[in-house]
RNA sequence: GCGCAGGUGGCAGAGCGGUCAAUUGCAUUAGACUGUAAAUCUAACGCCCAUGUGGCUACGGGGGUUCGAAUCCCUCCCUGCGCACCA
């Protein structure tokens, strides 16, 4: 009994603990400033201030977030500390790096509300117990014009104007506003305040990170090491995840919609999805499809349970392998069905109803799905837009590929 | 403040008095093919009545000219550029 404490042992730990340092290092990382900085201090064993901007302009995180929480844990497993800043401030002006969305300031309430669904979901992959969880507007609304000048006076313009998206931006003719050259020192200012040892981000982020660095090193502070991650495209497999791109995969989606939105990527993708997105490896030579369920399930794994991702695949096999309807569907409540509907159990409605009852956003569209075959009622393909339909409620409804309704008939 | 150039459908971007519900590309939707892959092909893509050389609403906001305006005029708002200003 060495109790671990025996040499062996020791260096079998040690050598564990370097492990973990190379995979942190290298699993899913674009890039480290500086690399050799960053590795000095971790195998130093000093617990680490690591640090994790967030805009809580949006409640919902999808996949794409997952990627620098992924990152975040790993540090937190090796016992460091997790610095969530909570950009309550900094989300009223925008980070810009996107398009020149215009945002409303956000009230304190709805601040709250987001973070709270926020912080639920990141929970799930990060310990937010122990993290230590920061708003930004707790020192940025103390700026007042005479400290926030002695602050802008470390950092130029032309420094601020290097970044390409503001630089594009002007080359273009497009507007810039002088809020959102401030933005990157605004996040350079976090960093000074929690005084972070290492920042991780969102390639994109770079500027702002280096920034950071900066700011710290005219403040005579040493400067933050930084991580930058690689954006995730989006199912599309052509433009980053996004919500406004519409290619995302929430955290909050259906262990269903989860495993879809998963197997419709491209094959192109499945390593890069297994190497951001979870813990595991991706599959030595099987073949894609193979590979793309294992993602799939995995990731469903990770955000609901191990029981509803099995049930998941095997929905998915028996939707879209086999062409048979799903287990789960969504009731389709119809109430008022036509008075002169013959059959006294049931009633009549016109498919036209059911279709814009069934979502569809109007009439002109509800006619083209129907023209175009897309619309089958218990497999049967209807076209007529003047198809009267006898119902008696537990018909299947599909439109298209993935929409299927299951008609609840509810009386009055 | 002055001058110039602009503001068109989810985005990009044509059109510059009638044939414009508005070319085209991207995105989207549906169908075919598949591993619900990707790529490709086909079609659709403001709304309403659906019989039509149909009706309604739309080209930053408001007003006007005209038989007729996204297109011309006035005005307001917004954006960019130049000039002026620059403690």
């Amino acid at each position: 009994m060495c109790g671990g404490l025996c040499y062996n042992c020791t260096y079998m730990k040690l050598e564990r603990k370097e492990g973990q340092i190379e995979q942190l290092l290298t699993r899913g990382v674009e890039e480290i400033i500086t690399l050799e900085h960053l590795k000095n201090a971790l195998l130093s064993g000093k617990k680490l201030r690591v640090k994790f901007g967030i805009d809580p302009t949006k409640p919902d995180i999808h996949l794409g977030h997952t990627v620098p929480l992924l990152k975040l844990r790993e540090f937190q497993k090796l016992g460091h500390k997790a610095v969530l800043i909570i950009g309550d401030f900094t989300a009223q002006i925008g980070d810009p790096s996107g398009q020149s969305a215009e945002r409303k300031p956000l009230t304190k309430k709805e601040v709250k509300m987001n973070m709270r669904h926020y912080l639920a979901q990141a929970g799930k992959v990060i310990d937010v117990k122990r993290a230590e969880v920061r708003y930004n507007s707790e020192w940025l609304t103390k700026l007042d014009g005479q400290k926030l000048t002695k602050l802008l006076m470390l950092i130029s313009v032309q420094q601020m104007i290097e970044r390409n998206d503001f630089k594009e931006r002007i080359e273009k003719g497009k507007s810039l506003r002088m809020q959102e050259l401030l933005y990157p020192v605004f996040q350079a200012y976090d960093s000074v305040m929690i005084k972070a040892d290492l920042e991780i981000g969102g390639s994109d982020q770079k500027f702002n990170l280096l920034t950071g660095r900066t700011l710290m090193e005219r403040l005579r502070m040493k400067p933050q090491d930084i991580i930058t991650l690689p954006l995730i495209e989006g199912t599309d497999g052509v433009r980053k995840m996004s919500k406004s791109y519409d290619n995302y995969v929430a955290m909050n989606d259906t262990p269903n919609d989860m495993f879809g939105k998963l197997m419709r990527i491209p094959d192109s993708l499945i390593n890069k999805y297994f190497e951001l997105l979870t813990e595991a490896n991706p599959p030595n030579n099987a073949n894609p499809y193979a590979a793309k369920l294992l993602l799939a399930e995995t990731i469903v794994e990770m955000y609901h349970s191990p029981l509803l991702a099995q049930k998941a695949r095997e929905e998915f096999k028996r939707v879209f392998s086999k062409k048979e309807t799903p287990y789960d569907i969504t009731d389709l409540r119809i109430r008022n069905l036509c008075p002169f509907g013959t059959s006294p159990a049931g009633g009549e409605l016109g498919i036209m109803e059911l279709l814009l009852a069934a979502n569809v956003p109007s009439k002109s569209e509800a006619r083209r799905l129907l023209a175009q075959g897309a619309v089958k009622l218990n497999e049967k393909t209807l076209i007529d837009p003047d198809t009267m339909l006898i119902l008696k409620g537990g018909e299947i409804l599909k439109i298209g590929k993935h929409r299927f309704f299951k008609i609840r008939l509810i009386r009055n």
